[in-house]
RNA sequence: GCGCCUUUAGCUCAGCUGGUAGAGCAACGGACUCUUAAUCCGCAGGUCCUGGGUUCGAUCCCCAGAGGGCGCACCA
C-alpha cells in the first residue's frame, strides 16, 4: 500500500500489541497497559481516541456566569456542547458524577444510564481520569444545588494514557513540579494562580508603557559584546560567520541605541542569562523588561516605575496591596528615596563617600565583616558595605539612590555631587527589583568610564565589561538627555503573586539533567 | 563550591533498638439513581535513589555517589 498513513496504522497496531505483553512490571506499567488496552478496543468498534477537532458551544466558565444562581433541583431547556478533562469520576451504579476541567473552572457532568442507554453509559464509565472528552446536554443543577450538565452524549477527545496525580493532593514533590509542570498544572489550583498573576503583570506593564506613548521593540539576543551589567555570559558561536557570539546579559545597550535614532520612548520584555548560581531568586534565564524616555531623568523614572507596580498589582489581583514577609504593604503609598551613603550611615553610624581615602573604607569595611578584593575601589567598597548592612533589612519599597560612579559605568553623574550618579535600585522584601539611571549621554566621558571597566576587567574582575565601540559611535550621533528604567519582572511577579521561589513563577525552570 | 535536611507503590505519606515493608488515593473485580476527595466489600501493585561496607541478617547503621529542598557563598 502507498498509503502514507500505513506506516504508522502498523506502527500503532503492532507497538501497542507488543507493550501490553512486555508492560505489567510495575504500577505504572500495568496501569498504561491498561489503558493502551482500551485504546486497542476503541479503534476495533470504530472510534478515534484522538480525534482532529472539536466544536464547543459554552466554555465552563461561560455556563457558570451565565447559570451559577440556578435553584437547586432545577433543570433548563439549555442545551451546551463543553469539553473539558476528566478529574475525578464518582460512580453511583445506574448515575455518574465526573468532574470536567477546562481552563478557566470546572462542572458536573450527571449520567443517568435511563437517559443515555447502556452502551453511551458503559463508554463513559470506561473513560480514565485524565481523559479528554466533549459533552452535550442539558443544564441543570442537583438537589443538592451542583451546577451540572444532565449529559446526552459524549466524545472522547483525546485518550490519557497516563495516571493523573494524586487527586486531592496533586504534586506536592517540588522537583516533579518542576520539570512536570504540565501535571503540576493540572492538579494545582495555586499554580494555575500563580501563571495567571504573571500573565496580568506582563499584560499591565504592556498597556501602562502604550498609554505614554512607549513602542515595544526587540533587540538581538545573540551579542557580539555583553554589555549593560556586570556578570559572567552564556558563550555560543556561529558557525557560518566563524563568530563567538554571547547570550545577552541585558537588554540596556541596544534600546539606548534606538534613543539615539530617534524612537524617544522604547521597551522590550526580554529574556536575559547570566551564567550564574542558580536559587530562589536567581533563575540562569530570566525575565527583563528594560524602557527607555528621552527627556527624562531619574526621578521621572522613579514616578514611572510606582505606577507600573501600582497598576500591575491592581491588574493581578485586584488590589495595590501585596505581602511582603507576610506583613501587607500598600504599594500606592509613596516609596522612600534614600541616597545610599546616607543608608549605610545609618547603619554604620561612620559618614561615608567615596572621596574618601580607600584605607579608611577598608577598615569601616573589615569592622562589618565584607571582604575587600584588590580591585575594588571605593566606591565598590561603599556598595559592599550597602549590601552587608543594609540590603536585607529595606523590606518596603525603597529607592536606594546616589551609587558611586565606580559601579555605574552608563549612568550620569549627580548634578550636585561628582562622585556619586543619577542612579536608583529598588529593593522590596531585601531583594533588588529595578535599576534605573539618568543615562550618561556624553560620548566622550562615556569612553573613559569603559576604559575604566576594561582596567578593572584586566585586574582581575571578572564582570567588568568592555570597551563597545559600536555603542560609542551611536553615542557620538548624540542621545537626548534620558531616563532608563530595568526591572525583574520574575521578581516583580514573587512580589504580587507572594511566591517564595523564582521557580514558582517560571514555568520550566533550569534543572539539572533528569536521567530517564 | 560548603553546610544542614531529604529520596519508600503511579500520586500523597507511615514504617519502633537492625529481623526482607504498610495506609489513603488512583487501578482492577463487585454493590449502589443525587454524589461532591462519594461510600462499602474484595484484589493487585515495591530496584525502600544507586554502589560499596559492617552484620547471621540492612529501608534502617557507616562510607561514597546521584536527584531534590533550604541556607551560605556567588550574583548590581
Amino acid at each position: 500500500m502507498a498509503s502514507p498513513f500505513s506506516r504508522w496504522a502498523n506502527y500503532r497496531r503492532e507497538s501497542v500489541s507488543d507493550e501490553s505483553v512486555e508492560l505489567g512490571t510495575n504500577g505504572l506499567e500495568q496501569e498504561k497497559a491498561r489503558r493502551l488496552g482500551s485504546l486497542d478496543a476503541l479503534r476495533a468498534q470504530g472510534t478515534n481516541p484522538y480525534p482532529y477537532r472539536f466544536d464547543r458551544s459554552h466554555t465552563l466558565g461561560e455556563i457558570r456566569n451565565e447559570f451559577g444562581a440556578l435553584e437547586a433541583g432545577s433543570e433548563t431547556d439549555t442545551h451546551v456542547t463543553v469539553a473539558g478533562r476528566i478529574l475525578l469520576k464518582r460512580d453511583q451504579g445506574k448515575l455518574i458524577f465526573a468532574t470536567l476541567q477546562d481552563r478557566e473552572t470546572s462542572i458536573q457532568l450527571f449520567v443517568s444510564k435511563a437517559i443515555v442507554g447502556d452502551d453511551t453509559f458503559d463508554a463513559i464509565n470506561n473513560l480514565d481520569l485524565g481523559d479528554w472528552v466533549g459533552a452535550t446536554g442539558i443544564v441543570m443543577t442537583t438537589r443538592k444545588g451542583e451546577l451540572s450538565i444532565k449529559v446526552d452524549s459524549v466524545v472522547l477527545l483525546s485518550k490519557a494514557v497516563r495516571p493523573l496525580p494524586d487527586k486531592w493532593h496533586g504534586l506536592t514533590d517540588t522537583d516533579t513540579r518542576y520539570r512536570q509542570r504540565y501535571a503540576d498544572l493540572i492538579g494545582n489550583e495555586e499554580s494555575r494562580r500563580m501563571f495567571a498573576v504573571r500573565h496580568a503583570v506582563i499584560a499591565s506593564f504592556r498597556r501602562t508603557l502604550h498609554e505614554r506613548g512607549f513602542i515595544e521593540v526587540e533587540t538581538p539576543v545573540l551579542h557580539v559584546e555583553p554589555g549593560g551589567a556586570h556578570a559572567r555570559p552564556f558563550v555560543t558561536h556561529h558557525n557560518a560567520l566563524d563568530m563567538t557570539l554571547y547570550l545577552r546579559i541585558a537588554l540596556e545597550l541596544h534600546l539606548k541605541r534606538l534613543i539615539v535614532g530617534g524612537m524617544e520612548r522604547v521597551f522590550e520584555i526580554g529574556r536575559v542569562f547570566r551564567n550564574e548560581g542558580i536559587s530562589t531568586r536567581h533563575n540562569p534565564e530570566f525575565t527583563m523588561m528594560e524602557l527607555y524616555q528621552a527627556f527624562a531623568d531619574y526621578t521621572d523614572i522613579m514616578d514611572l516605575t510606582e505606577v507600573l507596580f501600582v497598576n500591575a498589582a491592581n491588574d493581578a489581583t485586584g488590589s495595590s496591596t501585596v505581602l511582603i514577609d507576610d506583613l501587607p504593604v500598600d504599594l500606592a503609598k509613596p516609596w522612600r528615596r534614600v541616597r545610599m551613603i546616607d543608608l549605610v550611615k545609618e547603619a554604620t553610624g561612620v559618614e561615608v563617600h567615596p572621596s574618601q581615602p580607600r584605607e579608611q573604607l577598608v577598615a569601616l569595611a573589615e569592622k562589618h565583616g565584607v571582604k575587600v578584593l584588590p580591585h575594588f575601589g571605593p566606591g565598590k567598597i561603599i556598595e559592599e558595605l550597602f549590601e552587608a548592612t543594609c540590603e536585607a533589612a529595606l523590606r518596603e519599597p525603597t529607592f536606594v539612590t546616589g551609587h558611586p560612579v565606580e559601579i555605574s559605568p552608563l549612568a550620569r553623574v549627580d548634578r550636585n555631587d561628582p562622585y556619586l550618579t543619577e542612579r536608583f535600585e529598588l529593593f522590596v522584601g531585601g531583594r533588588e527589583l529595578a535599576n534605573a539611571y539618568s543615562e550618561l549621554n556624553d560620548p566622550v566621558e562615556q569612553r573613559l568610564r569603559f576604559e575604566d571597566e576594561q582596567k578593572s576587567k584586566e585586574a582581575g574582575n571578572a564582570e567588568a565589561g568592555s570597551v563597545d565601540e559600536d555603542f560609542l559611535r551611536a553615542m557620538e550621533y548624540g542621545m537626548p538627555p534620558t531616563g532608563g528604567l530595568g526591572i525583574g519582572m520574575d521578581r516583580l511577579v514573587m512580589l504580587i503573586g507572594n511566591a517564595q521561589s523564582i521557580r514558582d513563577v517560571i514555568l520550566f525552570p533550569t534543572l539539572r539533567l533528569e536521567a530517564f
